[in-house]
DNA sequence: GATTCATTTAGATAATTAGCTAAATATCAA
DNA sequence: TTGATATTTAGCTAATTATCTAAATGAATC
């Protein structure tokens, strides 16, 4: 989860994972969207990467970002929750096991 | 919101906020929980004040560091709220202007 | 006002990071 | 199999960061 911290806290990686919100695209396209070089969008995709973030599909000549939305939640919300910062109720995807205790 | 994410990118750091979760408490305790000098915790809580994730309110020798929940809250449950990932009914603080989209 | 305690500021250093260019790899098309 | 295209890997550098020790500041106490 420190990995998934350190990759949210990049600009460029923030965005990428922005532009993937709406569907998976490829690294070149990704990378017009920046004003770096190819070599240094690459290295942001492999951070993302390693926190499980995004995973690569390749297609033909491209390679075809994806978002993994469900760890990107998983991170936010569990850490959000650890604040307590989240409603009540039981959120869209409900987790196992959630432990029921009776309020002091 | 940038230095929010980077606040949040140190392990140190998260765990300060995760301490002043239960309520403020001093430079020196917080110190007591990690392995390194009152200057380098010093630096980590400046990096947290200028997030506005704490503040520091002077108290005779002592400075108590408090937790600044809503701006967590709202950095986090935003960024969150980007990627569509909160249940559709609003949260605890509900939030002014609404905008009510009619589903396409 | 000198001393002690709690914390921060200053200044240095080592490690990490984001960026670059050049070269390597992989795939497709001619 | 040569060439073109898309992307990554390698190797470098500059900037940032986390850490340290020593010194400075602020507040209470003697």
């Amino acid at each position: 989860m420190a990995e998934i911290f350190k990759a949210l806290a990049d600009p460029t990686r923030r965005k990428v994972l922005d532009l993937l919100k709406s569907g998976p695209m490829a690294a070149g396209d990704l990378a017009g969207h920046f004003a770096v070089s190819g070599p240094t969008m690459s290295a942001h995709f492999k951070i993302l990467k390693e926190a499980d973030l995004i995973h690569a599909e390749r297609q033909g000549k491209q390679i075809n970002y994806h978002l993994k939305l469900s760890v990107l939640e998983d991170a936010l919300l569990g850490f959000a929750d650890q604040f307590n910062l989240l409603s009540d109720q039981p959120r869209k995807k409900a987790q196992k096991n959630t432990k029921k205790v009776r309020p002091a």
